[in-house]
DNA sequence: TTCTTTTTTCAGCTTCATTTAAGGAGATTA
DNA sequence: TAATCTCCTTAAATGAAGCTGAAAAAAGAA
């Protein structure tokens, strides 16, 4: 994650950064609101930390700016003046957040924190191995290659990662999968296991699911030498 | 637009849907934290205002229910209280802002033009593949070919559009273009569904809208060789 | 009104996920 | 050892989900 703090104030910019790449992120600075923008505008920041009050060209007007030229990188705007007219302005050139300076460390991080899970697409994935399961689209993906599951496959995929190295038994996967009023057999479940091998196989997958007799299946990831 | 608004004091529920439909937005309210968490989970709103305090279920929960359940629509979080740890447990707990009472309308209007914006509200254009849709003109464009769409082809298309490669299932599809209200079925999905792949077609496209069965749909390039 | 466009309805068709069923392999038990 | 049990595999049958084209109904435009 990728970070830019646009603060003329060099002492706060830095303390910033010293902060945020204490918490793993990568930070660069600018230290006025023309370089800012310049920077800005590559477009490979998850996020912007901007001040209002900079001379030149104030924050209000990098943010303007930098949304006029499609730039959709979150703007997190970080300043002294608290007047609501101030927030409006702010939010109105384009600003996500608006934090009044003096600030506490932990809302700072929660804004961040909020303004990224945004960004980051909302990518929901259970993850097992070199390969995982995509909830969103319904896809297992290992590395380049990808498989679409059905319906079905989907939700046993799904339990068998979300049960992890536990063991899940066929009676268990019936009633979850098929539902407790369904009259499924046990078949089903061995018939669906094995479209589920196929699938991984078929996209170089190193998770296997085991068969444990009488007791139900699990997953597993085999070690290449 | 949709709004859901989740506030148990009537009268400041009831002012801010006057407010907010004024402006144009379609809005709903639920007068406690757990109506409003099952309607919030219908996926169907483009933004939550939330109050904090309400008995039985309180915002931060109502906040974290639903996020835990995948659903993604931006929050905005309404409180009297403005302390430091009430903010950050807001942010935590999944809101997108958080927003002090009494708070100003030309403030709220600004918080949630910048949420709607990042959702994708005040583009004019959405673009997938060699193909675009101009939200102001309905025109479906690729290259030079152009094609105009009905006003139920363009919120089908829209939906598609800014859901990008997740999927839509035709329940969702159907509440967010037809209504809940309304009495259609899901064959309406389906028709328009091969509207569109029909107009795509005719000028050209490359994007496709796959189905995925009892998923849903979701749009996909055609990869030329 | 009449003409055009958009939306809804419906029936028949296609397709593919799911179910069913039967035979085989390997482990376990008697 | 045979008999039994559990799991695996395959292939065909089925049925629900999705598609399509045409016509009716509704909404707008001229």
């Amino acid at each position: 994650m990728k970070i830019l703090i646009i603060e003329d104030e060099k002492m706060l910019a830095d303390s910033l950064r010293d902060m945020l790449e204490a918490k793993g992120f990568e930070v660069e600075v600018a230290y006025d609101g023309e370089t800012g923008e310049e920077f800005a505008e590559l477009g490979i920041y998850d996020l912007l930390i901007l001040d209002v009050m900079m001379p030149k060209m104030d924050g209000y007007e990098v943010a303007r700016t930098v949304r006029a030229r499609r730039c959709a990188t979150p703007i997190l705007m970080l300043t002294a003046r608290s007047g609501l007219e101030d927030r409006v302005e702010g939010l109105n050139a384009g600003a996500d957040y608006y934090l009044t300076k003096p600030f506490d460390s932990r809302e700072l991080m929660a804004c961040i924190n909020a303004l990224l899970r945004r960004q980051g697409g909302q990518v929901d994935e259970l993850t097992y191995g070199n390969t995982s399961l995509d909830l969103s689209s319904g896809m297992l993906i290992c590395g380049e290659k990808k498989v679409r599951l059905s319906s079905r496959e989907f939700d046993v995929m799904r339990l068998l990662l979300q049960y992890r190295d536990r063991n899940l038994s066929k009676e268990v996967l019936l009633s979850r999968v098929w539902g407790l009023e369904s009259n499924a057999v046990e078949n089903h479940v061995e018939v669906y296991v094995g479209f589920l091998r196929k699938k991984l196989q078929s996209i170089g997958s190193n998770v296997r699911i085991e068969a444990v007799r009488r007791l139900g299946y699990h997953l597993e990831v085999t070690e290449e030498c």
